[in-house]
DNA sequence: GCCTTTTTAGCACGATCGTGCTTCATCTGC
DNA sequence: GCAGATGAAGCACGATCGTGCTAAAAAGGC
């Protein structure tokens, strides 16, 4: 009886015009109206698709956690694969690390619309949840990874929550450098700087 | 003849006002009938003192960048003060880092309006000049520090520029991290991160 | 006491926003 | 072929925004 639509891809459709509209015009530009005119809709269709403008961010938000999240969890398991110590763990573990900065086009969009959805979630209360789990989802990785980095302080939780949380705060910093000053903090710099600071993870302990 | 006020002063008492919307309700509440409400005046007495919503905004801007670049210069001459590796050497860095991290209340309402105005840089034009002359001043003290922390590197300028921007980084992280979740990362936390950063420092070289 | 200039206050316009609601087109199952 | 469910589109309302413009209020100089 219906027309038959593949609903979960037109629903991706909108999720990608959302986040092509937040990449290159910032959050608050993601209108329900620019929104449909970036997918080729009519604002009464995104509508049928989402209830509501905060829905369709909320959605948004979860998609592209879930995007990095699972790049992040393959990329950990290529590093677990690799004998500690090797070129190849080390080329993974960077790797890995790379998958939150916006190194090529794909991930610039994905981090940039992570960073601002996270960055709203402080003031708009319905993103809170969402931020909350993309913040654990991403800790438990470089949790792991930083395990794995300082077996020899396994004993010493402590250690391990700074180290990861100093990790965490670098890739952060990293970047919104990236994003903010794109033109000094190149791809190349960020390779650099993750050098640095996982070299000063093998030596200091 | 004229009704004296102090035109300055007054001016300050809005960017006040700007800055407590935006840390409590981000940047995109500050318009000019939510600065006037929160300033006690009328949307025409703002306008008298600002000829634009702009011209108010990037006027904050750079009211901000100058109270934190101020502190910053102020902590850079403490810790020059001090003979390197000496305790208080020690203490005098990690109170100049921490003139970049919201540690109390206000440092935390310059740093979030800091943040917001640096970010919206990104898509507001009108943010831009503020933003690079933000990031040349910090980059600045940030530089000078490294040079001071690192001598043996002193002939790698490659050394030092990766390991200052690699602070730049983690610190900038830091900041994130506590505006987004404050009851995680805490005081103690931003310490303890900074500690394990500048002991990574000293003995990495 | 009045005049002039600054300050303060307010109105009105067009633009944009989310959303409730209605209307039309389209396609499937019978 | 047609009934009915579903997709697509649009209107209208109230709210908010920046801004051009006007007008009242306040206060020092004469």
């Amino acid at each position: 009886m219906p027309k038959i639509v593949d609903a979960d891809a037109r629903r991706q459709d909108v999720v990608d015009a959302v986040f092509r509209i937040i990449a290159s015009d910032g959050l608050e530009r993601a209108s329900l109206r620019e929104v449909a005119d970036e997918a080729g809709l009519a604002v009464g269709s995104v509508r049928h698709y989402f209830a509501s403008s905060d829905e369709l961010l909320v959605h948004s938000f979860s998609v592209v956690i879930d995007r990095i999240a699972g790049r992040l969890q393959a990329a950990l398991e290529s590093v677990l694969r690799e004998a500690p110590g090797s070129p190849a763990h080390h080329e993974a573990v960077l790797q890995l690390l790379g998958q939150l900065l916006p190194l090529d086009e794909e991930k610039a969009v994905d981090v940039c619309v992570w960073l601002a959805f996270r960055t709203a979630a402080r003031i708009k209360a319905v993103f809170a949840p969402e931020a909350a789990r993309s913040h654990r989802a991403v800790a438990a990785v470089v949790g792991q990874l930083v395990i794995q980095l300082l077996p020899d302080s396994a004993e010493q939780q402590d250690v391990l929550v700074t180290e990861a949380e100093r990790l965490l705060a670098t890739l952060d910093g990293l970047c919104l450098h990236a994003l903010l000053q794109s033109e000094w903090m190149t791809a190349q710099m960020c390779r650099d700087v993750l050098e640095a600071h996982l070299s000063g993870l093998y030596n200091g302990r």
